[in-house]
DNA sequence: TCTGACTACTCACTTTCTTGAGTATCATGC
DNA sequence: GCATGATACTCAAGAAAGTGAGTAGTCAGA
């Protein structure tokens, strides 16, 4: 029970509808919480059921209706009690780490194509979080906003992701290099005349 | 099944038996994946039942017996089909983050010792993962390691950990910092020369 | 000699997550 | 006029992960 935590988080600034929130947690919520729709409906239900959150049907006519959900006082009270309780360390499962943690024994072409492939998503979170920091602090400039604006939460924890998606691309490319500059590793010194096929440390499996 | 590739991965290198694997799981292996021993032991006879792994019996007097294990070729076949996959998006969960996400409606004293909690921690992984990483290349300076060293996937991996790291304690040095400030905001500086009690923004509730 | 910590595992149970399918309406473009 | 994609959800089944308790011997220190 911890993904209630972050739905009642992430509604405490707006209402929203279960498929609102699964946006959401498509785009900044995703930097610290992932969750699929199907567990946000449920978890909602549940949360309502408990009297976390209080839903009420909107009515409308180009679109089928939907339920607008936000935290009630007890809702907010849990998060109290569970900002109280000291935060487990965070929780990470990283595919691609897997796979670089195997490098030494797998094709460092196939490698190097997942590396390029997080990159250029990485890169993308980071004009994704940019955007939403720019909306966010409006004409503001950041340290004024921090100081006095009004709702710096989500502007911190996307601060967060910011730094983790470029951390992300900078490794990714770097690490991309090595594995790169490795393969013609055993034919000269100064970089680089491309040789043809085999014969690499880190090898191409035949 | 996710978790048995974190398990190939971990096992390339080195054989292990459960206890000791379950060790690596808590340190290095933490970074990019998290599981509890029982979860290995689990993983690991379902492994061997499919022969990823195969084990051998190593009688010990002084110790309980125990069962070391290496990845066998259909193992290491498995990894490479993993790695030829296109890796998801990295998953993390973060309590920490929620309770920052939440700042706004919350007591600012209690998420500054939530974030002054991170920071030590943080500042622990830094300490263990530059252990790790000067233990791993030795005497030799690290870009030479990683241009010719032997075994770069778990440098890599570390490398990666350690940036992380550094990001986490900073974040958490600088989004306590700016709490800490709006605590006093009401009193000093250029802007602002707003009430007494009620109504500053990171209000500690009644 | 008793306590607690370390090595080394196992079993049973519950919760959570993921996958896949399905329903229904409206707007848009080709 | 037909496919598509967006809005807005629901249900069921199965895989994965997490929790709690238990076994059993060794060793070091109080």
């Amino acid at each position: 029970m911890a993904l209630r935590h972050a739905v009642l988080a992430a509604l405490l600034d707006e209402e929203l509808s279960g498929y609102q929130l699964a946006k959401a947690f498509d785009l900044g919520v995703a930097n610290f919480w992932h969750a699929l729709p199907q567990q946000l409906y449920t978890e909602l239900t549940r949360l309502e059921k408990e009297g976390l959150v209080a839903g009420r049907e909107v009515v409308q006519d180009a679109r089928p209706n939907k339920r607008l959900f936000r935290v009630t006082a007890d809702g907010l009270a849990a998060l109290e009690r569970f900002a109280a309780e000291s935060a487990k360390p965070s929780f990470i499962r990283d595919d691609l780490l897997v796979k670089i943690q195997a490098a030494d024994h797998l094709d460092a072409d196939v490698l190097i194509a997942r590396l390029a492939e997080r990159e250029r998503f990485a890169e993308a979170k980071i004009e994704l979080f940019g955007g939403l920091l720019r909306q966010m602090r409006g004409d503001r400039d950041e340290a004024e906003f921090l100081r006095h604006g009004e709702r710096i939460g989500p502007y911190l924890t996307c601060l967060r992701g910011l730094a983790f998606e470029r951390e992300n691309r900078d490794w990714c490319r770097r690490s991309a290099e090595i594995l790169h500059a490795r393969r013609h590793t055993s034919r000269d010194a100064a970089p680089d005349t491309t040789s043809p096929s085999s014969s690499s440390p880190a090898r191409s499996r035949p």
